[in-house]
DNA sequence: ATTATCTATAGATCTATAGATAATGC
DNA sequence: ATTATCTATAGATCTATAGATAATGC
């Protein structure tokens, strides 16, 4: 029944990587433990040793869930220095809108988030904070200030599309609300 | 113990209102049958004489909670015509963020909804529809597309401000995030 | 006679713990 | 000896229903 030291991390990691995808699927409270700890193939008493509650274990998957987030960004960003079009363009899509285990923590979690406890809290105003930062430097503008005014309307508009398109249940309705979003932070950033 | 079909049929509206403001606060899963009909003074087992399950609850106070959003809308367009600005500066405010009982639907709930059944989704999506009509034929703009993609870009924007602000646990960095949406879309709409 | 509400409870589900088991790590 | 995992279960909570009650509505 015991396994290596070794294993037991990776066990734990497994769980974790497993819980940040399914929470952002089914919501703080859509997933339970048990459930969770058999599709990670092991039984539910054995989570408790691992982790020493279940918001903790929403606490690190939140944590790692939007460390991810901002590391796609700052990828996106070597790749082309010159503007957020592309990233903007990435994230507000049909792909994104309808696989929300990997993406945008906000947009799956956030009012979750809201209600949280302040282990969950501290941890994501963390992880914004880092996201605005990261597309504040990426941001051209005339100032500081203006540009993280921008980086700012842009996050928030990207999350707000993505709740409101994942909201609506007619597809063609969600594809105009992603390309309005779209287009309308292009112009932003086309602008001055 | 019975009272009159009047009493009846206010009892149900008095349960359903606080179904909507209370879903709204602690989210779908997080208000129960037993401590909604506690605190509208009833007991448990009456509610299933006024509704045949929590999700048709779900789905009535979803419909009235958006339908609220609207009617709102549609007043403050009636007092002042000439712009969006203000509606935009009550919606995206520490007021709204703090007070989501009585606020925008999708910012509370959004998320819920999508995980939610269709007959939530679907008087949702008619929300929705109306709230963008709504807000595109108040939208100067140069054509009727153009006005409709600053609606959805107005719309999604106050959404996803208030999500991220409320996931915030700072509440300095929630009012400069509220502040920097605000003022973004400001300057979306005095722009043609 | 009908029915809105109440009391009581069934049945499902969820978090967490206790104690056993079997392999690791010293 | 320690400990990662397993089995089993306690205790809380949640949706929904059954049957009783008492007032309405015909």
């Amino acid at each position: 029944m015991r396994v290596t030291r070794q294993q037991a991390r990776e066990n734990r990691s497994r769980v974790l990587r497993l819980a940040a995808q399914r929470f952002r699927e089914k919501g703080l409270n859509g997933l339970g433990v048990a459930e969770l700890m058999q599709e990670a193939g092991l039984t539910h008493g054995g989570f408790y040793k691992q982790f020493s509650s279940k918001d903790e274990l929403a606490a690190e998957a939140c944590a790692a869930a939007i460390a991810d987030n901002l590391a796609a960004y700052q990828q996106l960003a070597k790749e082309d220095p010159e503007s957020l079009v592309p990233l903007v363009s990435s994230l507000i899509s049909e792909l994104h809108r309808n696989t929300p285990g990997d993406g945008c923590l906000l947009a799956s979690l956030g009012a979750d988030i809201a209600r949280s406890k302040k282990s969950v809290r501290s941890k994501v105003t963390d992880g914004v904070r880092k996201i605005v930062d990261c597309l504040s430097g990426w941001t051209p503008g005339r100032s500081k200030t203006l540009a993280r005014r921008k980086a700012i309307a842009t996050y928030t508009t990207v999350v707000g599309s993505l709740v409101v398109a994942r909201a609506v249940d007619d597809p063609e309705f969600a594809r105009e609300i992603l390309k309005a979003a779209r287009e309308s932070l292009a112009e932003l950033h086309q602008a001055g």
